[in-house]
DNA sequence: GTCACAAACTGACTAAATCACTTAGCCTTT
DNA sequence: AAAGGCTAAGTGATTTAGTCAGTTTGTGAC
């Protein structure tokens, strides 16, 4: 079974970006370009395009052009499509996180560089008076796995958090303390300063299982 | 900026698609019958389709018809138009299942039911003797994460190894040892087996240890 | 009953347009 | 000279109408 034209088509446009040395927010050939450069006609570049836009490979801007996305480099990704959100997945995201962060905090605790610590205190403060929409509270968590030095492990964890995006304003009905929140992310920044991964490590714990009671106790919804 | 009327269809066959009750392996309407129902034509069908093909929501085969995908209901995904492969990128991956996967397996070890033992038994003994390509090996991973009862942890396990498949066989020829490899997994199995978090989790991160040596020591490639 | 074949479906792709939006430059106005 | 509005070129968004190429299924001959 011989790839189709289309699937050929989108290696070859990440070919054009690739060689062509192109990151994030860079303009690729118009569509009109692509067509004539492949000798083939729009409709199938458009459904190229149309897979790449699906995982952030590449942005459509009407009337302006395509740019290169931002996670082209990705490796993981959060489903843009995935189904909607229960109670019970969000129990079920807790739960992963709270197996998979607390490493995530003790790695970064080793790890972290000084301009980590000034992200991770921007993130802190930040999040009593979110600029960037209400998600903002989450950016603390992938700071933190920022701090580990490993992209990698930054990618997993925006990609679980992403989750929670389109459905934030819901569950800050359900866990509204941004006071106790606060203190805890200021608690696991200092010990994270300190370099002491185990309590990093124990007080991320804490945290996540304060969030998952939260949750726990919450009424059923949707 | 409203959405445009592509992203609308696809929520749309994604409607379609969970409003049917429809499963991985269950067709849906032909492209000429959707355009038909929305009242558009077939080429913006295919460009939602074709977005949905890139997250794997749906499949085509030719001549057959258009089919729900595999990872349809999945959170996290592995970037299917992720970058070519290096030996830093590896090691990055290498170093990030070394923080995540003990964390995973010391989880396992605690909330494994029967039926996950029995399934990493034929992973670890299958591994031997690939039935189903290289990336067989490789199985036991996922697996081991399966029996955490958290699917979520199974899914970013899965996209984190499915990162590896496609250049398998580079990675073997730097790391083929698959006596040893059994006999590690053999011991995370006994470990799991005994409900023994600290044991399994120490076991884990010495097996992703020893490989990570392996690459370390091995020639740069590509 | 079994096999070959032909219709009828399906996806894959083409061709040539038109509409909608953005951008940049020019030109007027101040 | 600076500010604002207008226009034209370039771009994505979508339509229309068809052809080609696989797959499935039922029918009829054997």
């Amino acid at each position: 079974m011989p790839p189709s034209l289309s699937d050929r088509l989108t290696e070859s446009i990440l070919g054009i970006i690739r060689d062509g040395g192109l990151g994030p927010g860079d303009a690729i050939p118009s569509a009109r370009e692509l067509a004539k450069r492949f000798a083939i006609t729009t409709p199938t570049v458009r459904e190229a395009l149309r897979k790449l836009e699906a995982t952030g490979a590449v942005e459509f801007r009407h009337g302006s052009g395509t740019y290169v996305g931002p996670t082209i480099n990705n490796v993981v990704l959060a489903n843009p499509h995935r189904p909607p959100i229960t109670k019970d997945s969000v129990l079920q995201l807790i739960s992963a996180r709270l197996v998979l962060e607390p490493a995530v905090a003790a790695q970064s605790a080793v790890a972290r560089r000084p301009e980590n610590l000034e992200r991770l205190e921007a993130a802190v403060t930040n999040a009593l008076i979110p600029p960037g929409g209400p998600a903002f509270a989450l950016n603390f968590h992938v700071e933190l796995a920022a701090a580990s030095g490993n992209p990698l492990l930054q990618e997993v964890l925006a990609s679980l958090l992403k989750v929670r995006v389109r459905e934030q304003q819901q569950i800050r009905a359900l866990y509204d303390n941004r006071e106790r929140d606060h203190e805890e992310h200021q608690a696991i920044v200092e010990a994270v300063r300190a370099q002491d991964a185990a309590e990093a490590e124990r007080l991320t714990r804490e945290h996540l299982d304060n969030i998952r009671r939260a949750i726990e106790s919450a009424p059923e919804w949707s």
